[in-house]
DNA sequence: GGAAATTATATTGTGCACAACTCAAATTAC
DNA sequence: GTAATTTGAGTTGTGCACAATATAATTTCC
């Protein structure tokens, strides 16, 4: 691929940035497929992912604020309200003031978006299975990924 | 990073498609202050790495397709013609039907636009020197992203 | 050479991201 | 105990992404 190759005082770290920008989108675009077929988007995909996380948990069913929702998936208010009212709408997830903090909205699942989980998860393990990317090279690409976030959270 | 560590039977690859996820807009967020001083967004800047490019070659000012633009970093028409239009109407670039093949728009940069680029460059320069992150890590990475993009392409 | 198919861009509509701001509830300081 | 501050969601506005569609110019095929 051209954008790979050539050269010039902006090449390197464009490569990088753009690598980033462009392998983001391009998994997105994998996960199509499989999201359309649950009806739902990328990021709704992500919220579920934490939500069936913390429902297998113990006590899990006390449900998961907006903020701690953001903490993890790294995304505001701005951006999670209007998804989490959408996905509401669609009966995956539940919306409730916390009572002992009424500033706080708690999320919990409902049993349409359990039903999602083995599905995804179906997917999900027949796509690494087909995959021409090995496990290896996901584990190793995904180590040096949060190597590089940890990195940049650190110095700005 | 407790994103990075738990683990379940959707972990491996939520983690890769999430990392790249995070990555990709933790870059974003990173360039916003050059990209507010310079007045532009982030996909207008990639624009301005193909247009800067391009200027420099020979023969480069015959402009470049809307087409070629899109193919160069995998947007399409929907995405750049109202993002090109922004950045006409800031001055940075202009675009004109192609004589030869008038369904074609070609875009070409102006004084304005290539005004902007020495001012990337030493941010850009700063930015790898002060980094926490190595070039050596930095080529590493993207060598590997890379690579999985192409796998992508290839296996669907 | 004219109808049909193809191509290049533009338009429309939905859903993120995110900055900036609002607002109410909770905390703190006094 | 109440005024000032902080905190957690929500709102508003701009700008991507991308699917689906539209439109007009070009090419292809008789």
């Amino acid at each position: 691929m051209s954008l790979c190759e050539d050269s010039g005082p902006l090449a390197l770290n464009r490569q990088l940035c753009f690598a980033l920008y462009a392998a983001s989108r391009a998994v997105t675009r994998a996960y199509q497929p499989m999201l359309q077929d649950l009806g739902i988007t990328y990021p709704q995909y992500l919220v579920l992912l934490v939500l069936w996380e913390r429902d297998t948990e113990e006590g899990g069913d006390a449900g998961t604020s907006v903020g701690a929702l953001g903490e993890r998936l790294m995304l505001d208010s701005g951006t999670l309200t209007p998804l989490l009212k959408r996905m509401e709408q669609r009966g995956l997830l539940e919306r409730r003031r916390a009572s002992r903090d009424e500033r706080v909205t708690l999320v919990s699942i409902t049993d349409a978006g359990r039903a999602l989980e083995p599905r995804a998860r179906a997917w999900v393990e027949q796509q690494l299975d087909a995959s021409a990317v090995s496990r290896q090279e996901v584990e190793q690409l995904h180590r040096q990924l949060w190597q590089f976030l940890e990195k940049l959270g650190g110095s700005g």
